[in-house]
RNA sequence: GGGGAUGUAGCUCAGCUGGAAGAGCACCUGCUUUGCAAGCAGGGGGUCGUGGGUUCAAGUCCCAUCAUCUCCA
């Protein structure tokens, strides 16, 4: 079977048994704290914890998923895949073990007809329930239930639901191992193609079960590839028809085989496709960052199996072939994924040639060089440790993989020392309050719960017109009204059932079940729209000017002032700014209507609305719209007609990283304001140079050629003058023992004066040796200079140096020329004596 | 979030224990040549990332900050 068909009949069957068949989520998780969507039950996260409602309580999918926790065995392995797809079934409180058992054998055994024969079981330890269906209700003979321990029981690093899971396995024959069943057998022989979990408890922090779960949860798991492999009969997933067509274009190219490096190029370069097509840039944290480790450990590999040096853009188009019809949006962002493939591409040859050029300047030194060098190259170059030990070798010299690691584990310690996060946590037993903010900045509502801690007081109301941060939009600012007296709001919180909560920095007596009224500081909620619109269109705005590969990063939407950042990968243009914010006003004078809709994502989707970090699951979404404009996806608050935003105005332009740029903007008066306060410091400039504003860049243009052409006649009379001085010299030498020395104090007004008298002096061997001391700016100054070529086998420095601590200050130790001096007053005429006498003495 | 490195002319970079801002390429002018990175002579171009501090004196030392690269989380 194909894997589409496999796919398919997976869908089909459980869309026959009543489940409702949900698409394939953005790799790009909503839930910013994972990385990536890396099983099937990600994008449902919510259904399963209560805090929102499925639009069916049995789902059913075939998810992209991304798991790169064991990155560095990729390859290593038969089983090991960064990206796959997960086929599952879910059930949010409607049927249980025996149901999702009865599903996933008759699917295994009837549509895929695997033989029953080779089919291996394993349940939790102490999970009899489970045991008994597999034995009783399907008949599996008991030598085949095997009872397992952590490995069947699921959880995650969160308090919330749990519970034991049964696997299903394939014995794929004596060839692949030994005997003994999944535990304790070979685990390339028994391999497990299905993972059903029993949602059925509660875990708290330490996760240590603390009761049941009131609505009991299945969510299952089969790896696509894994399947395919076995109904395919292949050796690896790497052989499936998912990986033939890039395999067979791979193949030719190898010039030393290596399997391990082979499977890294398949495996990276399909998952970095999937990544740049979901929206994911290369860049230095995050999932940037795993993507730019995958690109670039897939090149490395490409190297060690080739010798042509070559992009491995070719296997981009056929990876993109393959799944073409299951995901459309590869071919929609085709041009994209390539444009920042082969950014990052450059971008790592570029760190390589300049690692080379580093290890070059260590490794002449070869006695020092070590496994310590070998990762400070590897740390602050990014120069690959294997590339390293290769150039050490033709040096002679040999790394130990041991010493090396230590350094690695050391750096890991010490970058994971996190800070902790101050989140108290709230024990609420109610979903979720509701929130009135899109409709009125201020509500009366009962107190549903009420927690008083030290000095301050988190009170969550039934409804609640206050904004908590996200999407960019920070938290809104306000009071609440009780019995009369107004208490200032200093921090919106959220509970982890997304609940909202008021905190007070004060202790107060208030109970459930009060009447409170929250009031939303209007100025500072208006302020904050106005952004939040002015972000939308700016982002519209950038999408057209620059091309449909801007997607956004990451915002911040605060009253007045916003920043936005987007994918693009350079610099953006002073002409195309230009335009972009002259699209954006366009926009804001059109009276554009914004409007809000709450519609099908499927919908919305078709209508082509942008979506900021992934795709929705609620069957719901709050569409925004302003005008035919801009359509997003968006939970924050907005005005309700662009003229309301009066102004956006672009203060800065920024790179944030590689491939990331950052637009920093002002809206609403804050915009008016900084355009006047630059209006006014223009128009005072204009008044200055007393001209009309138009004539200003003509009339200081001029100016600066006209100061130009000043400072260079100053400089000639400045010249003039030391050439005066240095004349006055000339007349005043002292000729010791054949050499004409001058010792003397000069009036001047700075240390490059002073400095060129002595070299002009000397240059033009006016004299042989001066001696020059001034007093500038309350400090004194001395210059000493010789003929070289004349005076040998003495140092002017010395003498500099001693008479330079008279001053409290020290000199240069140039032999021909010391420039020296000090803050402190001392005698001029000594200092002179005393130059003089010992002069006389060196040169006689 | 934590570590490491870098920021000097349009580009690539040098600049040692503080003491006269440099090289190569590119650019401009002239000459010589008209053939593969042409040669010669001359020239323009720098707030030494930014802001403080120490010092008689800071590209260089200290502090802060920004940007870029890089590793880890």
């Amino acid at each position: 079977m194909k894997s589409n068909e496999i796919r398919n009949a997976f869908l089909d069957y459980f869309k026959n048994s009543d489940h409702k068949v949900m698409p394939s989520a953005s790799l790009i998780p909503i839930d910013d704290t994972l990385l990536f969507t890396a099983a099937g039950m990600v994008p449902f996260k919510d259904y399963f914890l209560g805090n929102a409602k499925p639009p069916s309580n049995n789902l059913v999918s075939s998810q992209k998923c991304i798991r790169t926790v064991d990155i560095d065995i990729i390859g290593d392995t038969d089983r090991h895949l960064t990206f796959f797809e997960m086929l599952g079934n879910f059930s949010i409180g409607e049927y249980f073990k025996e149901d999702a058992i009865k599903h996933a054998y008759i699917f295994i055994t009837e549509v895929l007809k695997i033989n029953p024969e080779d089919l291996w079981f394993t349940v939790y330890k102490d999970d009899d329930e489970s045991f008994n269906i597999w034995k009783n209700v399907i008949g599996v003979p008991e030598e085949k239930i095997q009872r397992g321990d952590k490995d069947n029981f699921w959880q995650m690093n969160i308090p919330g639901p749990c519970g034991p899971c049964s696997e299903i396995f394939i014995d794929r024959g004596k060839k692949y191992g030994d005997d003994g069943g999944p535990i304790g057998g070979g685990e390339d022989r028994f391999i497990e193609i299905w993972n059903l979990v029993f949602m059925e408890s509660i875990q708290d922090e330490p996760y240590n079960v603390i009761g049941e779960l009131p609505a009991k949860n299945i969510d299952t798991g089969m790896g696509l590839e894994r399947i395919a492999m076995v109904l395919q009969d292949k050796n690896s997933p790497f052989e499936i028809d998912t990986f033939l067509p890039i395999n067979k274009l791979l193949k030719p190219k190898i010039k030393n085989e290596n399997s391990k490096f082979e499977r890294i190029v398949l495996d990276h370069m399909k998952a970095s496709t999937f990544m740049l097509s979901d929206g994911v840039v290369p860049t230095n944290e995050g999932r940037g960052y795993i993507l730019r480790r995958l690109i670039r450990r897939a090149i490395r590999a490409f190297y060690g199996l080739t010798t042509n040096i070559e992009s491995l853009e070719f296997l981009i188009n056929p990876i993109i072939d393959i799944y073409t019809d299951q995901y459309p949006d590869l071919l929609k962002n085709k041009d994209k994924i390539l444009k920042l493939y082969l950014t990052e591409e450059k971008l790592f040859h570029k760190t390589l040639e300049k690692g080379t050029i580093e290890i070059q300047k260590l490794i002449k030194d070869k006695k020092s060089f070590n496994e310590d060098k070998a990762f400070f190259l590897f740390e602050t170059f990014g120069f690959p440790y294997e590339l390293t030990k290769e150039i050490a070798l033709e040096n002679g010299i040999t790394l130990e993989d041991s010493k090396y690691m230590k350094k690695f584990e050391e750096h890991q310690t010490k970058s994971s020392s996190f800070k902790k996060q101050s989140t108290e946590s709230f024990k609420f037993d109610v979903d979720c309050n509701i929130f009135t903010g899109y409709e009125e900045t201020k509500t009366l509502s009962d107190v549903l719960m009420v927690s008083v801690k030290e000095s301050s007081t988190t009170i969550f109301m039934e409804k609640n017109p206050f904004y908590y941060e996200a999407g960019g939009q920070i938290s809104d600012q306000g009071k609440i009204i009780y019995e009369d007296n107004e208490y200032k709001v200093d921090e919106v919180i959220q509970t982890n059932s997304g609940a909202i909560g008021l905190k007070i920095n004060k202790s107060l007596n208030i109970s459930k079940g009060e009447k409170v009224e929250s009031v939303v500081d209007d100025s500072f909620r208006r302020s904050v729209s106005k952004s939040h619109t002015s972000a939308h269109i700016v982002h519209s705005s950038l999408r057209k000017i620059l091309g449909d590969h801007v997607a956004q990063a990451g915002s911040y939407v605060s009253p007045g002032r916003f920043r936005f950042d987007f994918s693009h990968s350079e610099k953006v243009s002073s002409e195309q700014l230009t335009e972009i914010f002259s699209l954006s006003n366009k926009n804001v004078f059109q009276d554009l209507n914004v409007s809000t809709k709450i519609m099908n994502i499927d919908e919305a989707k078709k209508e082509g609305a942008l979506a900021f970090f992934g795709d929705k699951y609620d069957d719901d979404v709050r569409v925004v719209n302003i005008g035919e404009f801009s359509k997003e996806l968006c939970g924050g608050t907005h005005v309700g007609n662009s003229n309301e935003i009066g102004l956006i105005v672009l203060l800065n332009e920024s790179s944030i990283g590689s491939n990331l740029r950052r637009v920093e903007m002002l809206s609403g008066y804050e915009a008016y304001d900084f355009m006047t306060n630059a209006y006014n410091s223009y128009k005072n400039v204009s008044n200055i140079l007393k001209t009309n504003i138009d004539d200003v860049p003509t009339k200081l243009e001029t100016f600066l050629n006209t100061y130009e052409e000043l400072k260079s006649k100053i400089n000639k009379y400045k010249q003039l003058e030391n050439n005066q001085i240095v004349e006055n010299i000339s007349n005043n030498l002292n000729v010791i023992n054949k050499f004409k020395t001058y010792i003397g104090s000069i009036e001047t007004d700075s240390v490059d004066s002073l400095r060129n008298i002595a070299v002009t002096a000397i240059n033009n061997e006016v004299a042989d040796y001066v001696y020059l001391i001034s007093k500038i700016d309350n400090k004194y100054v001395i210059v000493s200079m010789k003929n070289e070529k004349i005076i040998k086998d003495f140092n002017v420095s010395n003498l500099v140096i001693e008479t330079s601590q008279n001053y409290g200050g020290g000199a240069s130790k140039d032999e021909t020329l010391s420039i020296g001096g000090g803050p402190k007053d001392y005698s001029i005429d000594k200092t002179l004596m005393f130059v003089n006498e010992n002069l006389n003495k060196i040169l006689k």
